[in-house]
DNA sequence: CACTCCATAT
């Protein structure tokens, strides 16, 4: 079977042209390979042979090799020297043509035991797993014997099966052979074992070994650290600095450096990176990569980004790790601006960058840039790319458009269980509670099997829809699908029947359920008892959260809130009194709201908007009109109680009003209106926002900071529940 | 021979 030749663009005679390899092959006259006669030489056969074999040594791109393959192929040579495609074989494996060298490995009559283990090298480094051990089997059928360096890309290849049955098998294979001594093949047995999830296996192997490189170390290691067992991984090196002396190079820190990246210890994480200076191995690109992602990770992006910054041309990795640390910290904008920088500089970002972009305009909130990013990534390579379509439906929800997220999900040819679970979480989001119901009904008549987050999805849908039967009966129909419930669907329970008035009901749910309940469940709880009043509950629950999560204003001031619903001021205040002590602030209030693809963001009594007269003028117009129409401020008395915090809730809502004001002066009648805010949305501004909404005749759409707010004709989507 | 960045979750 002839190799697939690619189609030549140009005729073969510009091969001669080509510069380097001709000059270089003159120049250095190299002889024909002696003991191969041509069985049918063709015109000057001789100089070709010798200037193929030659051109082969030079053969620095894909292209090169294709035309010198044509050559060989159209002139017959490839047929009467065998030799050839032995070389042409390996030039394909040394420039990752795997195709190109599949072929060919099937052209050779008797491969030789380096060119069978070049070519399982090649597959398995590419992660054509089967294909590798496929050749490798094919390899023992002629009978021939593997020798040590054949063993490791099997390994290899092995520890990329989810099982570990042939692993077994090649482990047993390996015994017999004899090669149990070889300090490589074992290394490669303890990498197997831990990627399979073989934990306990890969550390016996280890244990036994009497003979320790810094491989051995960092296999056992990176395998604990990859695999879901990272305390394991820092014993393991903690026992590799005190018992011996072996150094630690950059790929073990990098697996150490994971491992506290995963149970997020900044501490001992920013520790290892003084190990990395006094190693001095501070330039090494990885480590610089994954110390760059535990800090953002962990929320030190300054840190993060001055790491980024010394580095002259980072890889697309590094820009990865800096723009997705940015996105999932709160620095939003700062990673649409990356992103924006490395198109900039003409750096080619893969699929992972194009999600975070993504991700980073979900959290941005504007559906503006959302735009512009889904346009970019549909001139990408990865516009079918299903992991990016799943990221953008999450986002659209998230800017708050659900009919944008169903437009990219009707487009989705094989809609995974991914993909479902996001448009029914954006469906959600917007309190579409019903059509969240008929999407998972959808998804089990196209046979895809709901996962935990399919639930959580479909959960919080009922909960912010507020169909409770719903979803008592959706959360029991969970062990159908053998799911376990997590905490995340025991708090959306406790919410449902909490909405419900059923208070004691909520609270014996939560004790009878199976686990020890953290903040999630304890929050529900609380926020109902906010609706309902119920004081004692509600402080019951907020210790319990205080125990938790000492750090988080949130909470402070929910309980705040249900003692001063039922004026209980001096309970108030000692909120306030708890919270100084702690050392708790609570975050500014912030609204944005986007106008013609601008971004602009209002505090409390905000001024610093250049066109804040003609705001305070409409702001003072709307305050009319409320008052004419009989609004009253639902929690006046509250603010005459109270001083700082309260004032700072009230002051909030004049940001989210100061951002409806500006909205309608800079918008024409009937344009619906968007905006972000960072808070909950609080009481007095949700009723006011109602009421706006049908005097001015717009639709007000907020996106507060657990859901969307559809605010129209006087009513809000959330039925005031939130 | 060993390694880093990654979508869906209150």
């Amino acid at each position: 079977m002839a190799p697939a030749v690619p189609a030549l663009r140009r005729p073969i005679v510009s091969l001669h042209r080509t510069p380097p390899p001709l000059q270089n092959l003159r120049r250095h006259s190299f002889s024909p390979i002696p003991h191969e006669e041509p069985c049918d030489p063709p015109n000057s056969s001789a100089t070709l042979l010798s200037r193929a074999a030659a051109l082969l040594n030079f053969a620095a791109q894909p292209s090169h090799l294709s035309q010198i393959h044509a050559i060989l192929l159209s002139s017959g040579l490839l047929r009467c020297f065998p030799s050839l495609s032995a070389k042409l074989f390996s030039s394909s494996a040394d420039l990752d043509l795997i195709q190109e060298a599949r072929h060919l490995l099937d052209e050779i009559p008797r491969p030789s035991v380096p060119l069978w283990n070049a070519a399982i090298r090649l597959h398995s480094r590419h992660g054509a797993f089967a294909d590798a051990l496929h050749i490798y089997d094919k390899m023992l059928h002629q009978g021939v014997v593997p020798d040590g360096l054949s063993l490791p890309p099997v390994l290899k290849a092995c520890g990329g099966l989810p099982a570990p049955t042939v692993g077994r098998a090649v482990h047993a294979h390996i015994l017999r052979r004899g090669f149990e001594t070889d300090l490589f093949v074992q290394n490669g047995l303890v990498a197997m074992y831990a990627k399979c999830g073989q934990i306990p296996c890969a550390r016996a192997i280890f244990d036994r070994l009497s003979d320790r490189n810094v491989v051995s170390w960092t296999s056992i290691i990176s395998g604990c650290a990859q695999n879901g067992f990272p305390l394991e991984a820092l014993q393991i090196f903690a026992r590799m600095r005190s018992s011996s002396d072996v150094r630690p190079d950059f790929i073990a820190l990098v697996s150490v450096l994971k491992a506290y990246m995963d149970i997020e210890d900044l501490d001992q994480g920013s520790s290892v990176h003084g190990l990395v200076i006094k190693l001095g191995l501070d330039d090494e690109p990885d480590l610089v990569i994954t110390l760059t992602a535990i800090y953002a990770k962990c929320g030190q992006v300054r840190t993060a980004r001055s790491l980024f910054d010394r580095v002259p041309s980072p890889a697309v990795i590094l820009w990865n790790a800096m723009i997705s640390g940015y996105a999932k910290n709160g620095h939003a904008s700062e990673a649409v601006e990356l992103f924006r920088e490395m198109i900039a500089r003409h750096i080619k970002p893969d699929s992972v960058t194009i999600r975070s972009a993504i991700l980073a305009c979900a959290q941005l909130g504007s559906l503006e840039v959302g735009k512009w990013i889904e346009d970019y990534a549909g001139h990408s390579q990865f516009k079918d790319d299903i992991f990016v379509k799943t990221s953008l439906i999450d986002m659209y929800a998230k800017c708050g458009s659900i009919a944008h997220a169903h437009r990219v999900f009707e487009c989705i040819p094989n809609k995974d269980v991914v993909v479902w679970s996001a448009l029914i979480m954006g469906y959600g989001l917007h309190g579409r509670g019903r059509e969240a119901i008929r999407l998972f009904e959808e998804m089990k008549c196209a046979r895809v099997r709901p996962n935990d987050v399919t639930f959580v999805g479909l959960l919080s849908a009922c909960k912010h829809a507020g169909l409770v039967d719903e979803g008592w009966k959706y959360f029991h129909s969970m062990r159908h699908y053998g799911i376990e419930p997590r905490h995340q669907h025991y708090a959306c329970v406790v919410d449902l029947l909490a909405r419900a008035g059923r208070l004691e009901k909520a609270y014996e749910f939560v004790r009878s359920m199976p686990m020890e309940p953290e903040v999630t469940v304890w929050g529900a709880l609380l926020n109902a008892c906010k609706i309902y009043g119920h004081v004692g509950l509600g402080r019951y629950a907020a210790e319990r959260i205080f125990a938790l999560e000492p750090s988080n204003a949130g909470h402070y001031v929910q309980l705040s809130n249900i003692y001063a619903s039922v004026g209980m001021w001096s309970d108030v205040a000692k909120v306030r009194v708890l919270m100084k002590e702690k050392g708790v602030t609570k975050a500014i209030g912030c609204s944005l709201t986007e106008i013609d693809g601008k971004l602009h963001s209002f505090r409390a009594g905000d001024k610093s908007h250049p066109r804040y007269k003609e705001i305070f003028e409409k702001l003072a117009e709307l305050e009319m009109k409320l008052k004419k129409s009989g609004f009253v401020p639902h929690m006046g008395s509250v603010l005459h109680d109270l001083s700082m915090e309260e004032k700072e809730e009230s002051l909030c809502n004049h940001g989210e009003r100061i951002a409806i004001a500006f909205g309608l002066i800079s918008t024409a009648p009937g344009t619906t209106l968007r905006i972000m805010k960072n808070l909950r949305a609080c009481v007095n501004c949700h009723s006011a926002t109602k009421l706006i909404s049908k005097l001015v005749g717009r639709e007000i759409v907020i996106r507060d900071i657990n859901r969307f707010h559809h605010f129209k004709d006087g009513l809000c989507s959330c039925g005031d529940y939130w």
